[in-house]
RNA sequence: GGUCCCGUAGCUCAGUUGGAUAGAGCAGCUGACUUCUAAUCAGCAGGUCCCAGGUUCGAGCCCUGGCGGGAUCACCA
C-alpha cells in the first residue's frame, strides 16, 4: 500500500477536491490521488484526471463533467492551466513549482528519503544459492542481480531487509566432482582458476557417469559415490579432506564474483550446516504423525492439497533438499525475528517451495504463511537450457572478461594515454556491470531470458551503458560549464516542452520505485531510468545549454541536467550499478 | 493427464494494476558531429496485441473456453 508521497499529485488532487466540493460532490482524497495519471503526450498536458467515475454522481456524461470541472479549477502556484479534453481534465504545471517540489529536493537529497509504503515488515531475502564444485554461469547472474536489486528497492521503500545466501556445499553433485578428480582425472591440480577447474571436473564426472549407465561399470561407480558420501557425512577420510580443500576453491570463486558485483550477504547459511539437524526435525514429524513411512522413505502426503508426496528422508536415511529447507525456514525466523521471508529462486523450484511451506503449515509453524517464493524464469541459450551437468554453459567469468575486452577495444582505447590505464580498466568494469546487471533485470522476472552473447556484447540502445553514458555526458557538461557553484535557479524559465517533460519524468521516480517494490519487479525501474535518460538526450540534442539567451536560463538548464544525473545515479544505485564520471 | 508460467512489430521486450491514437531497442532505410560527450539524436518503414466468447461507458490488461510454447509432478538440487 503506497503512501501519498507525490507532492505534485497531492497538489492536483487538492485542486480537484476543492472544485468538486464547490459542486457538492465529495470523494476521498485517496481516490482522486490514485486516479491522477499522465497525459498521453506533452502537447495535451502533463497530468490527467479521468472523469468516468463521476458520471454516476453527476448524472452527466464524462466529457461534460470534465468541461465543468476544468472551469472550476483556478490556476495557482502549481497549476499553470487546465483543459478539458473529452472525458479528461488535463493539467499543465508551472516549471517553478516543479523545480521547487521536484528538482530542488532531488538535488539536495530530500526527495530520496521519503516513506513510500505503508506496510513495511521486517524481512529476509534469500538469493544466490550456487552449488560448490560447479561453475557459476550467467543464469546465476540473473538471480544475483535480481535479488540484490530487490533488496535495495525494498529498503528504499522503507523495509528493513536482511540478505542471506544458501550455497549447496553437500550432495551428490559434490560426490560426482570428487569422484572424477580421484578416480579419473589425469590433469595436475590447478594453481589458478581453481573454481572454474572444479566446474569442469564436475561436468566431466557427470558426463562419464551418464555414459556408463547400463554398463558393468555402473555398479562400481555407484559404490564409489556412496563411499564418498559416507566419508563426507562421517567428516573424516581422504574425501572429506579433499572436500574441505575444494569447497574453499568454489567459495573463493563465489567471493570473487560477489566482490565484483558489489554484493554482500548479512547471513550465509550452508546446506552442510542444516543437513543433520533437518533430518532430526523430519523424524519428529514422523513421531507427531505428520509424516508417514511409505515405500521405505519418510515423507508427508500432500496429495489432498494437490502437491503429491513430499519425501523428507530417503530409504537410505539421508535427507533431501526439502528437508533442509524445512530446517532453514524455521532458523531464519528464529535467528532474525523477521516477519516475512522471501526466496529468490528459479521457477523450477515452485512445487518444492509449495511443498515445504505446506509441510511447515501442517507442522504448526505459523510463519509459513509469511514465506514467499519469488519465482523467476531461467536463462537459457538459443539452443536450449543451460546445464552444468552437460557443460553447455556460459561462465560468468567468461562473460565479464569478454565484455570488458570489447568495451575497451571499441570505446575506451581512444583515451589510452590520455586517461590513466587504471581508469580505463575501472570504467570498462563499471560499464560491464551496467550492461550485465541491467540486462538481467530489465526483463519481467517471470519471463525467460534467451541469452545471445553477441546481443549482450552490443551495448547500444536500451541498456545499462546507455544510462551510464547519459550520466557521464551530464557530468561532462557540468564540468565544462558550471564555472561557479549553483545552488538555486529560476525554474520559471524552463518553459520548453522538453524541459517540462524532464521535470514531469523526474517527479515520477518514487512512484516507479514504490511500484517495483510492491510487485517485486525491478524491471519497472530499469524502464523508467531508460526513459528518463532518453527524455534528457532528446532535450540535449535540440537545445543548447551552453548557448542560451541568458545566464539565468543557462543556470536553470544546468541544474535541471544535474537533477537528471542525480536521479539516474540514485536509480542505478538501487540496481547496484555504479556510474563512471566519464566514459 | 494435474498444477504453474508465457504468447504484443522480422527478432528481443515495455505497456504504471481497466483509460485518450498500443510503445522502445535490435535488424533495415534516410538524415544530423570545426559546437555542451555521435556509446547520442531526428525521421521512414514495420501490428489480426494467439483465437473465440463474456463482463462495461471503455479490454493488450479482468472472466470462461480453446490453440501454441515452456516448466514441474517420490527418494537430484
Amino acid at each position: 500500500m503506497q503512501l501519498q508521497h507525490d507532492d505534485i499529485k497531492l497538489g492536483l488532487a487538492q485542486a480537484i477536491d476543492q472544485a468538486l466540493r464547490k459542486q457538492g460532490v465529495e470523494l476521498s482524497s485517496e481516490t482522486i490521488y490514485d486516479q491522477i495519471g499522465k497525459a498521453p503526450n506533452i502537447e495535451m498536458g502533463h497530468f490527467a484526471y479521468p472523469c468516468f467515475d463521476l458520471a454516476k454522481q453527476f448524472r452527466k456524461a464524462p466529457p461534460l463533467i470534465a468541461k465543468e470541472l476544468s472551469a472550476q479549477i483556478e490556476p495557482d502556484r502549481l497549476i499553470a492551466s487546465v483543459e478539458a479534453a473529452g472525458p479528461y481534465v488535463n493539467f499543465f504545471v508551472n516549471p517553478q513549482a516543479m523545480g521547487d517540489l521536484v528538482a530542488l529536493p532531488i538535488l539536495d537529497g530530500r526527495f530520496f528519503r521519503k516513506d513510500l509504503t505503508r506496510d513495511t515488515p521486517k524481512m529476509m531475502v534469500e538469493y544466490s544459492q550456487p552449488n560448490t564444485h560447479k561453475e557459476l554461469h550467467v543464469g546465476h547472474m540473473r538471480n544475483l542481480s535480481l535479488g540484490d536489486a530487490l533488496i535495495r528497492i525494498l529498503q528504499y521503500a522503507g523495509n528493513e531487509v536482511i540478505s542471506s545466501t544458501f550455497p549447496g556445499d553437500v550432495g551428490t553433485h559434490v560426490a560426482k566432482c570428487l569422484w572424477y578428480i580421484k578416480y579419473h582425472n589425469t590433469d595436475p591440480m590447478p594453481d589458478t582458476e581453481k573454481g572454474a577447474w572444479l566446474g569442469r571436473m564436475y561436468t566431466l564426472g557427470s558426463l562419464k557417469l551418464e555414459d556408463e549407465l547400463g554398463s558393468p561399470q555402473e555398479a562400481i561407480n555407484r559404490q564409489q559415490l556412496s563411499g564418498i558420501l559416507s566419508q563426507l557425512e562421517a567428516e573424516e577420510g581422504e574425501f572429506f579432506d579433499l572436500w574441505k580443500e575444494t569447497r574453499q576453491w568454489s567459495i573463493d570463486l563465489f567471493n570473487w564474483v560477489y566482490d565484483w558485483a558489489g554484493v554482500t550477504f548479512d547471513k550465509w547459511y550452508w546446506e552442510s550446516e542444516v543437513d543433520v539437524p533437518s533430518v532430526a526435525y523430519a523424524k519428529t514429524l514422523l513421531q507427531r504423525g505428520i509424516a508417514i513411512e511409505s515405500q521405505g522413505a519418510i515423507g508427508v502426503d500432500l496429495s489432498e492439497y494437490n502437491l503429491d508426496f513430499c519425501v523428507l528422508i530417503k530409504s537410505d536415511g539421508h535427507g533431501l533438499y526439502a528437508t533442509k529447507d524445512l530446517e532453514l525456514a524455521r532458523r531464519k525466523f528464529e535467528d532474525f525475528h523477521i516477519e516475512r521471508s522471501i526466496y529468490v529462486v528459479d521457477v523450477r523450484q515452485s512445487q518444492h517451495f509449495q511443498q515445504v511451506f505446506k509441510v511447515l503449515e501442517l507442522a504448526g509453524f505459523e510463519e509459513a504463511e509469511q514465506c514467499y517464493h519469488l519465482a523467476y524464469n531461467f536463462v537459457e541459450l538459443p539452443d536450449g537450457p543451460m546445464s552444468s551437468r552437460k557443460g553447455n554453459i556460459i561462465a560468468i567469468m567468461d562473460l565479464i572478461r569478454q565484455m570488458v575486452d570489447r568495451v575497451i577495444r571499441e570505446y575506451l582505447e581512444q583515451y589510452r594515454g590520455d586517461w590513466p590505464d587504471a581508469e580505463i580498466e575501472e570504467v570498462a568494469n563499471i560499464i560491464t556491470k551496467g550492461a550485465i546487471k541491467y540486462g538481467m533485470v530489465r526483463v519481467d522476472p517471470n519471463k525467460k531470458i534467451v541469452f545471445e552473447l553477441e546481443n549482450w556484447l552490443n551495448i547500444r540502445g536500451e541498456s545499462g551503458p546507455y544510462i551510464q553514458y547519459t550520466y557521464a555526458r551530464i557530468n561532462s557538461i557540468l564540468r565544462n560549464l558550471n564555472d561557479h557553484d549553483l545552488d538555486s535557479a529560476d525554474w520559471s524559465l524552463l518553459t520548453e516542452p522538453l524541459e517540462l517533460a524532464i521535470l514531469v519524468k523526474l517527479a515520477d521516480f518514487n512512484n516507479v520505485v514504490a511500484l517495483a517494490a510492491e510487485q517485486y519487479k525491478p524491471n519497472h525501474l530499469t524502464r523508467y531510468l531508460y526513459e528518463l535518460a532518453q527524455t534528457f538526450n532528446g532535450f540535449y540534442n535540440s537545445h543548447s545549454i551552453k548557448h542560451t539567451e541568458s545566464a539565468a536560463l543557462k543556470g536553470a538548464r544546468l541544474l535541471l541536467s544535474k537533477a537528471v544525473a542525480v536521479c539516474l545515479r540514485e536509480g542505478l544505485a538501487l540496481l547496484n550499478i555504479p556510474v563512471p564520471e566519464r566514459m
